[in-house]
DNA sequence: ACAGCCCACTAGCACGCGCAAGTTATAGTG
DNA sequence: CACTATAACTTGCGCGTGCTAGTGGGCTGT
């Protein structure tokens, strides 16, 4: 069990004092350091090993480092790995930590964010008015989105630019009556209210009939009550609102003897693997999540150090990805 | 912007020294303090809405109490959250904060381990040479699983008693010769390794001939080669490494004109919910990873605090989900 | 009455670091 | 030459807590 090394140990083994080799470390701004000393003292501090004591310099500085990453707590794909990925890179390019953690609805022990006293908390989508009280009560005033704000445009196309492209897609292959298949989850409803809302604008945009929505779930007998209602409403294509859902309306749709893409086409979204491995492989939209990822660390930097926001809206790159669920309608 | 509420601030309204208050806030072994004193010192405490500053506790006890979890950059699934609230939920009983990480392996930026001084590094499964080297400058002896020893059985089997089941469920139907269908995710490979060598230790229990073993990629061909090879050697049922290889070689046998499960049943692992979205629904396995989680966890208490280890192998009920991808062989 | 003892507390240092204020030596200026 | 300005440091305080080493007062026993 060998001691800790220190600033101290630095400065005496570069001879020194310990304040310098703090401002040489940080290169602290306005101090002049001659080159042989800093030299000097680099050379202690990686010959020894040193490590700063992350908790020392918090207490001493009163800012933390740290943003903390609220995640819903359904399953992570690989697009929103992606999206972390790159979140935490930019953060710490910058000198700053990502922690991710995940609130679970049941979960009465205390959250996180009180032990840990990050600088920034950042969210997906806005925060309930519970957790915003939550987070202000222990004393965390940087907080994005902010709860202050309504929820602007230019966030809320980053999350529907795809739906679009599904529509588009469908259009294109010159289906006219369409279907949005949505969620039952209630923590994905304001996602899918944002998705149902633009499949709706696009559907009008493209001089489409208004889309007929329904909420479906694999462990009933909804999508199967759906299928039929959109056959007798002359329905020949579905948006769904992820791949799952598509899965679960294409499944309802053989079992009842149609086929897909034959008589009803269906379109997924985000791509996941479960997409190109169902049968028929389900045409999807993929999202670059990566400068999504980007643009919300950014805006913790803007919070954090007070650095120039990222301004406008993080620029997400979407694919559509045609498989075999989608084709011509018949007739 | 208003001050921090310290411990002194509650001392001066409750007209004790900040020691005292120290005391009554752990509740400190071996020290005596009047209900009086306790009262005032939690009331005020309460009053004036005191949280301890982390950073603090951290820099004058010298440690974090903060359990860092190592993930696999795998997608997370619904099994793994649950793990993981287990284990968080265990580590705050305690006065410990669970904190995920994710290190990619692209990624250049320092591992946040060497930021965050966690007590203790929690991984999934063996942790590589280099990552233990890392983690070792970086001054942290607390690591699980132990880099020292010897994978050891009883870990194993937690990881593996769902795939007896896979095998005792199709020897039960009637199949006589098995295949084994295992994932190219190298990152996988080393469960794999376990599970398949699991899979022909029960096979070989039940009597039955030595699974075929192949391994299978849903983006390339691979899954049909491995199909028609089974085939010819009259392979009836195939044991999959999880539901995305089961839904794989399923969709490989449905494309090459064959009945699933009618000439070939198919049973894959972890019940995602791709696996009841299949069309036919695959059989799979359920494990409860709630127990592992919560081992994982009281093992990493143990390392941090000396108390007793929980031993002996995590408890996993495995349960066997039977759908439609399976049943009795043709002829 | 006085030592001895326990109870219920207090004084104060240590943890490792950032940074403001002070100090010394040297160069520059009228 | 006296004086100021600057470079290149050093001294030392403060961040909020945990915890060890006291400290005084009341009670007991002889």
């Amino acid at each position: 069990m060998t001691r800790r090394i220190t600033a101290a140990d630095i400065a005496e083994a570069a001879g020194v004092s310990r304040a310098t080799v703090g401002f040489v470390l940080n290169n602290t701004p306005g101090q002049k350091i001659s080159d042989g000393t800093r030299d000097r003292v680099l050379s202690a501090a990686s010959r020894l090993g040193y490590r700063p004591h992350r908790a020392a310099q918090t207490l001493a500085r009163g800012r933390s480092r740290l943003v903390l990453l609220v995640l819903p707590d359904w399953p992570l794909d690989h697009s929103m790995r992606q999206y972390l990925e790159e979140a935490a890179h930019t953060l710490d390019e910058a000198g700053y930590s990502l922690v991710t953690y995940t609130r679970h609805p049941g979960d009465q022990s205390r959250p996180l964010w009180e032990s840990l006293d990050p600088d920034v908390v950042v969210g997906f989508g806005a925060f309930d008015t519970e957790t915003v009280a939550s987070l202000r009560a222990s004393g965390i005033t940087k907080i994005y989105p902010n709860p202050d704000h309504q929820p602007d445009e230019a966030a809320a196309s980053s999350v529907t630019t795809g739906t679009c492209l599904q529509v588009e897609h469908l259009h294109g292959l010159g289906h006219r009556r369409l279907a949005f298949a949505g969620t039952t989850d209630p923590r994905l409803s304001s996602l899918k209210g944002q998705r149902l809302a633009t499949a709706r604008e696009c559907a009008r945009r493209l001089g489409l009939d208004d889309p007929a929505a329904r909420d479906v779930d694999h462990r009933d007998d909804s999508a199967t009550k759906a299928v039929a209602e959109w056959r007798a409403q002359g329905v020949t294509a579905v948006v769904a609102y992820n791949d799952d859902i598509a899965a679960t309306v294409a499944g309802a749709a053989l079992r009842a003897g149609l086929s897909v893409p034959g008589d009803l086409s269906v379109i997924g979204h985000d791509d996941s693997p479960l997409a190109a491995m169902f049968v028929p492989a389900l045409s999807s939209v993929r999202m670059d999540t990566i400068g999504v990822g980007r643009h919300v660390a950014q805006e913790a930097l803007h919070l954090a150090d007070g650095r120039p926001a990222p301004g406008g809206a993080p620029d997400v790159a979407a694919n559509l990805v045609p498989r075999e669920s989608t084709a011509t309608p018949r007739g």
